[in-house]
DNA sequence: ATTGCAAGTGGAGGGAACCTCCGTTTAATA
DNA sequence: TATTAAACGGAGGTTCCCTCCACTTGCAAT
């Protein structure tokens, strides 16, 4: 489930004039353990937590971080593509191993947690927003991607009703998550989402 | 034009046991330089420039700066206060000293600088939004109502046509400044205003 | 296995920014 | 003019940023 690193992807693509080396074991170990304790760094101290309590978290040195990731908002990307990443690619993992309207269920709850944490470094995300290069699917066409397939299969195999448009149910689950008091919209958006659930496995009888 | 401190209209409302002194006339001047200092700084240097440079640049001491503004995020939240505030305050002055046409379209340049100031500090004004208390009236209300008083005096004085919504006015004001690509938005705002208030002018003939 | 070495690591350290604290100054009143 | 509380300023302790480089480690070739 864990992609591949940037790094590692663009080396691929770079002209074999001599080939590259395959990069090592342990640096993509820690650039994982450095977004994993980013992220819960971001969560537990705030947006502001100092880079070197991030490597130490980690257990690894600054220079190590600063190796990685050049600045604060790397960082910061690096948590929310993952984040993105995860989303996206849970999908098929989900269909494999629960029902399609389970799945789909799940999956909502998982779109949960990214907003979670969407909403949680949107401030210094907003400097980055719209500079993404050319070869790169924007988020929202692949979350949206991402909950056809679901819902395709769950109606495919009987679990939905079929009057269901995958964009409108985006579209609630964005409006659940976001059109909200900041206090308990999660737990609140979680019960909507049960609720919807329920909805959509009722079909039309 | 210049409104009083916030300090000082709470102090006016403080019980008057034994009443309080009148506030030292340096302490909100040096406010004032303050948010001035801060202003002109976020927009040349950026939104990260040391709060000792405003310092600096406003003429007083750090611990000047600090007393006014207790964290960074209070800067900000003044600079962006002192700009609505100077574009709702902007309304009466022009229509004393303008044809009530020519105000309208004044006001709409002010506009533009709102929104570029706005634009500017964005990131850092997200967290403290949504966290207005009880008697503030919203941004977006005292916008409407400057622009509603100001199209209503300008269709009543002719120099503007009657069908005009103030709200649709300020619908494409928001557009020109908004949905737009990031580089010379703001030349291209200004044209536009210029060729909507020539559209405004020509009353339906 | 051994070895060469490029890639990766860690953390000391210089510099910048934050923020507090308190002795000094100053504007408002009497 | 004298009094006094409010406001000022900036030294300095603390924290954070970020670079630099001597050291370590994993990959690949032998």
């Amino acid at each position: 489930m864990q992609v591949l690193s940037q790094e590692w992807t663009d080396n691929v693509k770079r002209k074999p004039v001599a080939q590259a080396r395959k990069p090592r074991a342990d640096s993509a170990r820690n650039r994982q353990l450095l977004i994993d304790a980013a992220k819960t760094a971001f969560s537990e101290v705030g947006l502001n937590v100092s880079l070197e309590e991030i490597a130490r978290r980690a257990g690894v040195g600054i220079g190590t971080l600063y190796r990685h990731f050049p600045s604060r908002e790397a960082v910061v990307e690096a948590v929310y593509r993952r984040e993105l990443e995860q989303l996206v690619e849970a999908v098929p993992h989900l269909l494999e191993t629960s029902p399609a309207g389970e799945a789909l269920h799940r999956w909502m709850h998982l779109f949960v947690n990214y907003i979670a944490t969407k909403r949680l470094i949107a401030p210094s995300l907003a400097t980055i927003a719209g500079r993404t290069s050319a070869p790169h699917a924007s988020p929202v066409e692949l979350i949206t991607r991402a909950i056809s397939t679901l819902v395709k299969d769950a109606v495919r195999s009987g679990d939905v009703r079929k009057d269901i448009d995958p964009s409108d149910l985006l579209r609630a689950l964005v409006g659940v998550s976001y059109g909200n008091p900041d206090a308990g919209w999660e737990a609140s958006a979680r019960r909507l989402i049960d609720i919807l659930m329920d909805g959509l496995r009722r079909k039309g009888r």
